[in-house]
DNA sequence: TTGATAAGTTTCCGCTGGAAATATTCTGAG
DNA sequence: CTCAGAATATTTCCAGCGGAAACTTATCAA
């Protein structure tokens, strides 16, 4: 239990999901607990309950700010000093990045159990993620089915790609060997060759 | 506790398994628990351990048996009698079918945290689903990497792209109206059309 | 027949998330 | 300034969890 010199901590719902988050990091979905977040804020366990109905709506918040962390890795600083495909290739390589720095994060976010997919705050943040996604979608029109970018499908397509990508690799789905170096952007046709009307 | 008329079980290990997934479907895996398996098949929860060393081995099993199931799914029956494009269009629609039908255990069965993903058994059986994949990525070659079907980047797109979709669909990220009826296939550019050569 | 081994039970432990009742602090209306 | 009520945190309690240890029962081979 840390020291705290007033009754009221000040801001414990943010402290809750930045220990949580340390936590998941250092230990894993599978180890982490509420207690352990609690004590690690230097709070009873129950106080939690003030801020979050109840553990899983904690994740969810933690989730969130995953997604918000995985969106400003697909952005590029200088946006509008880039061309498409720097924008483009640096939003997939941003997206391969960040599953792979945070693989315990990035499964809790698409956790069916531990986290309520229909949360507000955690929708505005997927769908952040989602508009990002469909620039590159845009990109790749070309490839894509029916090539329309702009469709669905196209924007279905390419976070498909991208998530199952990164997923299988971080549940450790493929060999090491046959992935050495393999990016996501090498899962895409090169512009200009095959593949291309 | 049920009854039991001799002392030892008999098949306990295959029953666990088989309670195991009769619970996850019926509850989902945050509520599922070692003694509730070992209760439904009438036996005391510490028995488990002479058949698994904990409870995420146990998991492993399950998830195995899913890997058998899914490939069973992506199989044609009378495989030697079709077409090419049968057999591709049953592997995805079977792959996503299942799935659907098994949400709860195909999230298990790309856990981080709750099964060995390196156990033998397991990988065995990961091993199979591969290869089907493989053959639909040699189906699909004209639209993979390098026009290569045959080569690490074309068999980790094609997985890559169902387990993505697949995934992103039961774990609720996709709007509803927008995927009316949308088949893993149609994020496929159509032989003949756009993206071939 | 016996003795080793496999399989199952009982008991115990520490940990978990949450409910309920209580205590403390903050805040705003008077 | 006061003080009631809301917000926040604590203590206590509970049932459920996975697993360790010691024990019992059944099986099977020598």
């Amino acid at each position: 239990m840390v020291a705290r010199s007033t009754y009221h901590h000040g801001s414990l719902k943010t402290a809750l999901v930045d220990a949580a988050l340390a936590l998941l990091e250092a230990e894993g979905l599978a180890k982490l607990s509420l207690r352990k977040c609690a004590e690690k804020v230097g709070v009873s366990h129950t106080a939690v309950q003030n801020h979050f109905d109840n553990f899983n709506h904690l994740l969810t918040a933690l989730a969130a700010k995953g997604y918000e962390t995985l969106a400003d890795a697909m952005t590029l600083p200088e946006a509008d000093k880039s061309t498409r495909e720097e924008r483009r290739s640096h939003t997939l390589t941003g997206y391969l990045e960040f599953a792979l720095e945070h693989p315990a994060l990035y499964e809790l976010m698409f956790s069916r159990d531990r986290i309520h997919s229909d949360d507000p705050e955690l929708l505005a943040e997927v769908r952040k993620c989602f508009v990002i996604l469909t620039d590159v979608a845009e990109d790749l029109g070309w490839f894509l089915p029916d090539n329309d970018p702009t469709n669905a499908k196209s924007q279905v397509a390419i976070w498909s790609l991208a998530h199952g990508y990164a997923h299988l690799f971080i549940a450790n789905r493929f060999k090491k060997d046959a992935m050495k170096g393999l990016t996501l952007n090498d899962l895409l046709p090169e512009r200009g060759g095959v593949g291309e009307r």
